[in-house]
DNA sequence: GTACATTGTGGGGAGAAGTGGGGGATAGTG
DNA sequence: CACTATCCCCCACTTCTCCCCACAATGTAC
């Protein structure tokens, strides 16, 4: 499983396009390769998965009972926002309008590897957030998250 | 196994007749290709499912005992309001009159991907049950579904 | 420093997708 | 049998997507 790291900026033109960072593309599985799957994040930003990765949630997905209420309702929202993308020859990205809007993202994306995704934001949300976060708060949250014991669930 | 994504708005005409999303078309499997079922949803929508799919739902109805008063009404219910549908040579459907009055579908259709069916709303009816759902609850469906650790059952 | 390869950015154009209307065949009704 | 309504095919037009080409910027090797 490819695991991303790395915040890498590039400009979106006046088409919605914009180029894959190279340094990214060498993480992706080469199975998946040049396809991925896009969609709406918690916060306003884009959750960008390489297929291989995709499909794991898929599975989880499949697992749900869509003739239930509530299985009904998380399998429409989620699947509503979601869309596949293949990268073009020049290794780009066509970012879909609405998802542009959702993440208000313009004349620049930022590409933030995240593990098994990678979020994409605009630079002005992505402030916004950093601003919400003090050094000390930061440092709090850290060791909630990675403190106490090394468990080995996986 | 298709697993249909996305959400997609077309006009339908006076003649009752829309376009079928192109992107889902890439999703349908070929061995169905352009011919569908479509009937009543549990909510104000309609439920489209390509040929291979339906068969699994009905592999389900058979499953219900259809001497139990209960099973009687689930399946003449299920059933009665449900359609045959084939793509035109434009690709299009053309949506039964009853199902769209059922749907309040008039000049708009807005197509989501949810999984093995794909939804029809009228934007209407969308945005009503859009409002019910607040973001707070949006967000722990989206953790139940994508938060924990993946799993390699099946 | 210079040459070359890779990466990033922009635009023009062919083809696909979406939309609307006309008309012939078919079926249902009186 | 005639009339009407419906269905579905074909044609036409507009819009948009995506592919290709070109070039600028950046990085790397010698």
């Amino acid at each position: 499983m490819p695991s991303f790291k790395g915040q890498y900026e590039h400009s979106v033109d006046n088409k919605g396009r914009v180029a894959f960072p190279a340094k990214l593309r060498k993480t992706v599985n080469p199975d998946a390769q040049d396809r991925f799957t896009i969609l709406r994040g918690l916060e306003p930003c884009l959750y960008l998965y390489p297929q291989d990765s995709w499909e794991l949630v898929e599975k989880k997905l499949a697992k749900i009972n869509n003739f239930s209420r509530n299985g009904r309702t998380v399998i429409r929202n989620f699947l509503r926002f979601a869309e596949d993308l293949v990268l073009d020859k020049q290794n780009r990205l066509s970012l879909p309008s609405h998802l542009m809007d959702f993440s208000n993202i313009n004349t620049t994306a930022i590409f933030i590897g995240s593990g098994e995704r990678i979020e994409i934001w605009s630079p002005d949300k992505l402030d916004e957030i950093d601003n919400e976060l003090s050094f000390e708060s930061y440092q709090e949250l850290f060791e909630q998250v990675m403190g106490g014991d090394i468990d080995d669930e996986d």
